[in-house]
DNA sequence: TAGCGGTGCTTAACCGGTTAAGCTATTAAT
DNA sequence: ATTAATAGCTTAACCGGTTAAGCACCGCTA
């Protein structure tokens, strides 16, 4: 049914060859006739004719598409536009440059049931390097070993939103640790010494150095930081009893600023404090992390420490490209600083708009 | 480099299609020794050897992907979280399903420049139908043609939140009139007669059918609605002035209730009316569409027109791959019906939780 | 008028799989 | 003992492209 090359080299009386040498214009090592050229593109337009990208991708071992591989598809679980801004990066991207995109979600196939191989890591590899893309952008967590194995098997692939140690790994990360700081250094700045951290899970690398950049700055504060006062908040649907439960405590002992790993459970946080009836900013201040588009819209504008999702996005999915085309080998590791946005909900310098 | 199924039979002593026949179990047509079985296997496991997806699918004519085509990128500008919810609905079905998910952003490839051939419909068709997708998931303009030229090129799609008049298309909508219709009907029993519909661009179904239900619902209440009340908010970076303006007229003749076409739109018309010092409900009633995950967390809580995207989403993939899979020819059409989720932002029958 | 070089196209192998058809050796039937 | 049937594998064509190598033809030079 579908038309391929061979039709269109029928009705325009040529070879298949021929064909494939005018529609890929390979002008040094052939040529061909104007006259024979108009007859093909004619038969093309005729018959509809569009190139078959397996086929196509068979031979020339490329397939035109990138994947995104994430550690659970969970990640579109968060409200705070995080996933949002980064998908955005990345298909504009992918628009500039002529790449799909390729979600991995696919499970094993049908032969690894066949080899009771259980390592995950394997699979993922094996599927990864099937074919259908050149590379691939990891969103995974930190002491994943995907990475690592991809470049072994000589898959390009570039860690997003995470780094690693490892000197032969591509990355494109944000300071987080730096982050964490900047964002401890404002609380403790406007005066805030009993600091609730509402950590991220631990398997996260960015949840890690945040944690480490806030220990970091109330360290160098001279400022003590209570095991108490550190809540993990592994998930979207985590407790955050314990959190709140700190905040019920007599008002000399109560801590009064938390800072969010995430503008998510900054904004979850939010919510749950004004429940207590405690309000933000006056009687807590909250900064959270990634300053996403949202927290111009929340109540009170969440301040928060931001990092160019997008632009981080477009630029691994560029360089990720540019890996590709120029068979650059020498890795490159990009650390972005994080900067402070300054809106409402630590109480702080700027002028409040709000007349009431 | 990569290794082959040539390898394998190199190495297990047999040929190509044996290694081929034991890989996918075909029982029926062809028996196979156990001891042979095993010695394939075995060398499957020692060269670590996977399938080149291309290959296959070239011969099988599937690719194990279902591509999800937007009409711009754009969509992850938003923030409220609907292309979150889609995108965490239609990965979980893939999940479930094994198949991969492809963000078709691909341009038209070398030989459309050759043929001065200017329509997208056309391109958008041949990239589609080139192998790498077995199916699509439309999420377009309601009038787009892609749905009906890829249903005339026999390439399966369906329509995703949008519908149309064609029997022969598949969709998976919601019911848009009546959400528009609740929406109001909700702000009418409230007591609102004067009611400002802040619209979606002329080009979305969606939008287009919320407005008529509004309309709709203001008529059978007998209600005028004056031209200016009605004001299109085409994308997220739109020029708000015009709505807000109309809530800077003297108390008497201001609305008193705002019906935005999605959440998005809504949450930023509150944190507007908020700057202008209005107050939410008291001074004006807000009432959003979509009611995604983040209508808990604004403030107030937003009143907003739920429809279960991320069922729809799922029911959609599914609906994909079963048509794949079973081939079956009959249309489905499905429209889901919305329902109203009460919250805090239309002051209305729930007990408002906050003691301030 | 043989020899040479260039032009314009074709042939055929290949990419890495799938699968119908065929072949051989063994077993069962007569 | 001869034939038929069957198990167990191989051969070879095919999917739809790419591309190195080859070939026929022409004009030009010597």
């Amino acid at each position: 049914m579908p038309v391929t090359m061979r039709d269109v080299a029928l009705r325009a009386g040529v070879s298949k060859a021929t064909v494939s040498y005018v529609l890929n214009g390979r002008e040094t090592s052939m040529r061909i006739t104007d006259e024979t050229r108009t007859r093909i593109l004619d038969a093309v337009r005729e018959l509809g004719y569009h190139p078959n990208a397996l086929a196509r991708g068979l031979t020339r071992k490329e397939a035109g598409a990138i994947a995104i591989v994430m550690q659970y598809p969970s990640v579109f679980s968060g409200w705070s536009g995080f996933i949002n801004e980064l998908m955005h990066g990345v298909t504009d991207a992918a628009i500039r440059l002529g790449y799909d995109v390729m979600l991995h979600t696919r499970q094993p196939t049908s032969i690894e049931p066949l080899l009771e191989n259980g390592d995950t890591t394997t699979n993922e590899v094996a599927i990864l390097t099937d074919g259908r893309v050149d590379g691939a952008l990891l969103l995974r967590d930190t002491d994943d070993p995907l990475g690592q194995a991809l470049e072994a098997a000589g898959f390009p692939s570039i860690l997003i939103f995470s780094h690693s140690n490892n000197p032969n790994l591509w990355y494109v990360d944000c300071d987080n640790r730096q982050g964490g700081e900047i964002a401890t250094q404002h609380l403790i700045s406007l005066g805030h010494t009993k600091i609730v951290h509402l950590c991220g899970p631990h398997v996260s690398g960015p949840a890690r150095d945040r944690k480490i950049g806030f220990l970091c700055a109330m360290d160098k504060a001279n400022l003590e930081v209570p095991q108490h006062y550190i809540v993990e908040i592994p998930s979207r649907l985590s407790d955050y009893t314990k959190a709140v439960d700190l905040f019920n405590a007599p008002v000399k002992d109560r801590p009064t600023a938390v800072f969010a790993w995430s503008d998510d459970v900054a904004i979850m946080m939010m919510s749950l404090l004004k429940r207590e009836g405690l309000k933000v900013p006056d009687d807590v201040a909250v900064i959270g992390f990634d300053s996403t588009a949202l927290c111009d819209h929340t109540d009170p504008p969440l301040t928060s420490v931001r990092q160019p999702i997008y632009d981080m996005a477009d630029t691994a999915f560029t360089l990720l490209v540019s890996r590709l085309t120029c068979n650059t080998s020498t890795p490159t590791q990009l650390r972005v600083s994080p900067e402070l946005n300054v809106r409402d909900s630590c109480g702080s310098t700027n002028i409040r708009k709000e007349t009431r």
